[in-house]
RNA sequence: GCCCUCAUCGUCUAGCGGCUAGGACGGGGCCCUCUCAAGGCCCAAACAGGGGUUCAAUUCCCCUUGAGGGCGCCA
């Protein structure tokens, strides 16, 4: 019997959908060494779907045997930026599985295991203190499941264990995708030349060879290469911490080397598990573009329910500190939020949408100002829609909507004669929500104090 | 330098021998309008070049060019 197949079968999770056909194991394997980039996680994000299409099983393996470079810092934020994308793991740190450990620095008994074997197999030498893997020189041929064939011959032994004892990459890899019983390797482009090497470790440890699809990579917007740790715009947790909704990247991210193949964008996750496959992954690399990003985010922005948006937009205010001079009551931060929530393009976008509703101090425009004063008599319209608005109905925009038109028809005067200097008392400028809206929320004391003021020092 | 991969509007893409080459972002214009967004309508914008194969090439093959990646005792 094969070696491998002693390796311990899972006890659960096998038996989902066809029963005759192996069971689809993908895995995601990054590195603690950096910040997690959009990169990684469109990586993530395609063996997630192929899993979920599959009824497979996504593995998180964590390749943390760079000790020099390694973090606990980075570590969690791999775990932190995948469940905030919500691409969740069956097997890996933190959720466990029958093919542990799952983090590399932890599986120094399988590596010595396998060296052993290879060892046995005389393929390995030492030289300069390091081991050396002697190569077969044949030409390495894979059915790529995104490429086709690819054929490669590997030109020199390299090394599969350092001088000073650790195992390198493609080792470690290999033997990790052979004990894990990883069935597809779904990884970026930039690995295509080194699969010679895999597959003839593979080979040489008489381990059959997974299903290789290789994704292409994600050029930066700007200037040649790809994008890196360190391009503009290049780490989810940037976005994360702007308030970019999750869904929306994800969406994004789908789009980028993929696509439903009719004329659609936004999907439903649902419906991209459904439709993803790899034969339907491109081929060509794809330069990362934010103003779609921006795009993406705001059409589910304006379609998410008000709730979950007052959820998102009270965190990201409180991250900044946005509330220092004291917490607003939760019925009027929920009005201004609603109120809002259709005219920001972005949560991030918030802060400097909405300070007017949190204070008095709020700065005039002067140019809105010299606009509001450039013609007709806007100290005069003010005064009468003082007058009006004492007895007026606050409860509802379409009450306020007809108290201005009549005040307007009552003075032979346009509602935007009320409307652009009454905005302007408010809230300071030019720009902001439906104004009833605005009166409505605002309420009427802060509206009457707002505008008596502002003819009081206009 | 050697090896591998790729090639449709500025960008993301649809197309898998015969299409007015479609959609989206971005750009421009118009409309809507209480501002700003959003939204609606319209416009500009692409098959890298050259050879083949074929009645017919964006589509298949080859070359060139261009782009990207790999050639570490990094991962």
């Amino acid at each position: 019997m094969p070696w491998f197949l002693l390796v311990p079968r899972p006890n659960h999770k096998q038996q989902t959908k066809a029963p005759l056909m192996p069971q689809v194991r993908v895995r995601f394997a990054p590195s603690p060494t950096g910040f997690f980039h959009i990169g990684s996680a469109r990586t993530a994000l395609f063996n997630w779907l192929y899993a979920r299409h599959t009824g497979g099983v996504f593995i998180l393996r964590v390749e943390d045997t760079d000790q020099a470079r390694n973090s606990e810092e980075f570590l969690n934020l791999i775990y932190n930026s995948l469940r905030w994308l919500g691409l969740n793991w069956d097997e890996g740190p933190q959720a466990g599985g029958d093919f542990g450990p799952y983090l590399q620095s932890e599986r120094a008994s399988v590596y010595a295991e396998f060296l052993g074997r290879l060892k046995a197999s005389g393929r390995t030498y030492e030289k300069d203190g390091a081991l050396f893997f002697r190569i077969s020189g044949e030409p390495q041929v894979i059915e790529d499941a995104i490429r086709g064939r690819v054929e490669r011959t590997e030109e020199k032994d390299f090394v599969i264990v350092r001088s000073d004892g650790k195992p390198v990459f493609h080792f470690v890899n290999v033997v990790d995708d052979i004990s894990m019983r990883v069935s597809h390797v779904i990884r970026g482009e930039d690995h295509l030349s080194n699969t010679s090497k895999h597959t003839e470790l593979f080979k040489a440890l008489g381990a059959p060879i997974p299903v290789y699809a290789h994704i292409p990579l994600i050029l930066k917007q700007n200037g040649p290469g790809k994008m890196s740790k360190r391009d503009q715009g290049a780490l989810v947790e940037e976005y994360q911490k702007r308030g970019f909704l999750p869904e929306a990247l994800v969406n994004f991210l789908c789009l980028l080397g993929w696509s439903p193949k009719d004329d659609r964008e936004k999907l439903p996750l649902e419906e991209v598990v459904r439709l993803f496959d790899l034969p339907g992954v491109n081929q060509s690399n794809a330069r990362f573009d934010e103003k779609k990003l921006a795009h993406m985010n705001m059409v589910y922005l304006h379609e998410m329910a008000p709730e979950r948006c007052l959820v998102l937009a009270r965190d990201f205010l409180l991250g900044r500190s946005y509330f220092a001079g004291g917490m607003p009551a939760e019925a009027y931060l929920r009005d201004v939020i609603a109120l809002c929530q259709p005219k920001v393009r972005a949560i991030e976008d918030l802060p400097g949408f909405i300070g007017y509703f949190f204070g008095e101090d709020f700065a005039t425009d002067p140019k809105a100002r010299e606009k509001v004063f450039a013609k007709g008599d806007p100290k005069a319209r003010l005064g009468e829609l003082l007058a009006a608005l004492a007895l007026a109905d606050f409860s509802s925009d379409a009450a306020l909507e007809t108290l201005v038109k009549a005040l307007a028809e009552e003075h032979g005067a346009a509602t935007g004669d009320y409307i652009h200097p009454a905005r302007l008392a408010v809230s300071g400028t030019a720009v902001g929500p439906s104004f009833y809206g605005l009166l409505r929320v605002l309420g009427r004391d802060r509206v009457i104090r707002r505008i008596g003021r502002f003819l009081a020092t206009a």
